[in-house]
DNA sequence: CCGGTTGATCGGTGAATTGCGATGGAAGAT
DNA sequence: ATCTTCCATCGCAATTCACCGATCAACCGG
């Protein structure tokens, strides 16, 4: 992951409606859920909440599936794995150079 | 550390310049630095780049020591041990609700 | 076929962000 | 005192963001 996909990925992180989403979509079991779920949850519109999830669906943070008349929405583990090492990896990259050591991973 | 202040601090990481800056703070020895050394290694305006400084100084991420005539700036290790926890957290709640087996296949 | 529901997308508004050059104050040098 | 360097801050333009209501395609149940 480069610096241009993590910025683009924590600017997704970057809005406390968007993390109550993707807190919203952990709560349901199996992590199906669908829009309406969402918006009930929340005192946003539902274009707004639509809004929300286009740009977590944009950073691969979530997964839509078309199910019958509604579409469910799956977090993406995988991506927020991915997205944990490269973070990590960030941080560890900023640590003092003396306290760097060899634990690097892709 | 909560969610507005997670994602306030996500967006203050969420650009790329932002990073980049945190980056060049981290390389100098001691972490000490000043905004002319960080425009030098960046093609912005010095305007520009104080203005990027500033965003990551309100997210608490860096520090500013005036230096006689100049300021230093340092990376906050601090915050970020602090922000590295907040997002293990986080992902964390994410993570799929331990009441189910971990063999499941997507 | 028709009515109901879901939800993505469009158009619009106001606020915030990103970038710039210019200004000006503070501190060291002369 | 003056000159110079550093850089935070102030406008200003352009772009993007957040939010909304309205619309419309897709699907399901009669």
């Amino acid at each position: 992951m480069h610096d241009d996909d993590i910025a683009n990925t924590m600017r997704a992180l970057g809005h406390p409606v968007r993390l109550e989403i993707l807190r919203i979509l952990a709560t349901q079991q199996q992590g199906q859920c669908c829009c309406a779920d969402v918006t009930d949850s929340l005192t946003l519109a539902q274009s707004t909440v639509s809004q929300h999830i286009k740009v977590l669906l944009d950073a691969g943070l979530i997964e839509r599936k078309p199910h019958g008349t509604r579409n469910r929405y799956y977090l993406r583990h995988d991506r927020l794995a991915e997205l944990s090492s490269s973070f990590g990896g960030l941080l560890k990259g900023l640590a003092p150079v003396a306290a760097n050591k060899e634990t690097e991973q892709a």
